[in-house]
DNA sequence: CGACAGCTTGATAAGGATCAAGTAGCGTGG
DNA sequence: CCACGCTACTTGATCCTTATCAAGCTGTCG
């Protein structure tokens, strides 16, 4: 089974990648399905593939030796992950909820990557956003209340699961991941995750339809919290 | 003034650089002098050129509306910093220490990048190794306690400042950076960053001959406390 | 209906922040 | 050479946020 890669510019036009939207870029990948909770790869596989998401949401995490989590990105719908610089996988990759994605073997893209201007722009600009989006992860990380940590992670899931107007609709979206995953990854704990979003809906800054549901009614005052 | 760009892989072969060592890309640069806690570009301003350190350390840094710093990146000796995906600088730079850099232009860069294959290669392994350190960071600010991000700062930079033998000796580092700098790089006050280095004295694991060295006297207790 | 997993809530404790004094190192000027 | 003042650093006391420990709640599935 042979599935174009899609290169579409997520992020506004990039002076780096100066790519038009949605053209397959002929690379050959595998699809497969994963269920929900089922590791992709290990911590220090080898990194054959690299790999989009299709349907569903995938978690890269590492392990700390005292059995803690650190989650370090979500991957969503279009998203690529696995990407490595090195020869192994330095984070494992789970699904979080059932997902289909496409393996894509990186053997052979080296090469094409310098042969093909499009290829090459897209894979440097994919390389450069997830600098970005790391670095920004780490901001939130390092400085930033419980609060300020669930404020950005509410704001941030919305805006990439598509929420048509990111000013002034007051829409729901539904989190594919449990408290232990938002927890993982905003570097607390599953009480705390619970405690804040609790707050923010006494506050009514959202509101909890359902534990995996959330609705902004109140962007700017989440914006606030952003400082 | 004309200087090029040497290139040389500071992180072992990687499959995404098999650029050889230290061969001159005909990039031209400016060099210039900064002297210490002076800003060389700001937050938000247009991203005309990048810079690599020819001496001294740099730190890339954002400022939180209630007047707090978040430190990104240290840069030192021979690292590239303010290669950025968009547009714009999304983190101010300043000198730690006097600093000589040379600043490239960036303009023009892009088509030759993807005409020099050596070029492409090696701005494509900055930004994957940029993008592994940033998650590395992440990992350090997420799940750790002060003692461990202390530990692991001392370790990298170290190691960074070419600590001849990595493991089993015992080794001095001069910090280049203040008390207050690590705060903003570990995520913690200056009251935090002190008190754990004299804790970390008292427990004979480091010595600090003065304030700005630090002597790693049980390599193997600071990598203990990396979990 | 009961069992289970995931979530919420409460009580308490610990780690780091904050507030507040010191102290050491260093350059300046007498 | 020493006194002075400045800045960076250290140390102490207290407070606050979040972690931890412990219960209860809710929804789902058999």
């Amino acid at each position: 089974m042979s599935v174009s890669l899609s290169v579409a510019a997520k992020h506004g036009p990039l002076p780096w990648a100066p790519v038009a939207e949605a053209d397959g870029l002929e690379l050959s990948g595998v699809a497969m399905h994963v269920p929900a909770d089922r590791q992709i790869y290990g911590e220090g596989d080898e990194a054959r593939c690299f790999y989009k998401v299709v349907s569903g949401v995938v978690r890269t995490c590492r392990f700390l030796n005292d059995g803690r989590r650190q989650i370090d990105a979500f991957h969503m719908e279009g998203e690529v992950f696995g990407f490595e610089a090195g020869a192994d996988h330095r984070m494992a990759a789970e699904a979080v909820s059932d997902c289909t994605v496409i393996a894509y073997r990186r053997r052979g893209l080296e090469t094409m990557v310098f042969q093909d201007d499009r290829l090459g722009r897209w894979f440097f600009s994919h390389a450069m956003t997830s600098m970005e989006m790391a670095r920004e992860h780490s901001l939130l990380l390092g400085r930033g209340s419980a609060t300020q940590k669930i404020s950005a992670f509410l704001l941030e899931f919305a805006r990439r699961e598509g929420c048509p107007r990111p000013e002034a609709c007051e829409c729901t979206v539904e989190l594919a991941m449990s408290r232990q995953d938002i927890a993982d990854y905003l570097g607390l704990t599953i009480e705390t995750v619970s405690r804040t979003l609790s707050q923010l809906e006494r506050d009514g800054v959202i509101a909890l339809p359902s534990a995996r549901r959330v609705t902004l009614k109140d962007r700017k005052a989440l914006k606030a919290f952003h400082s």
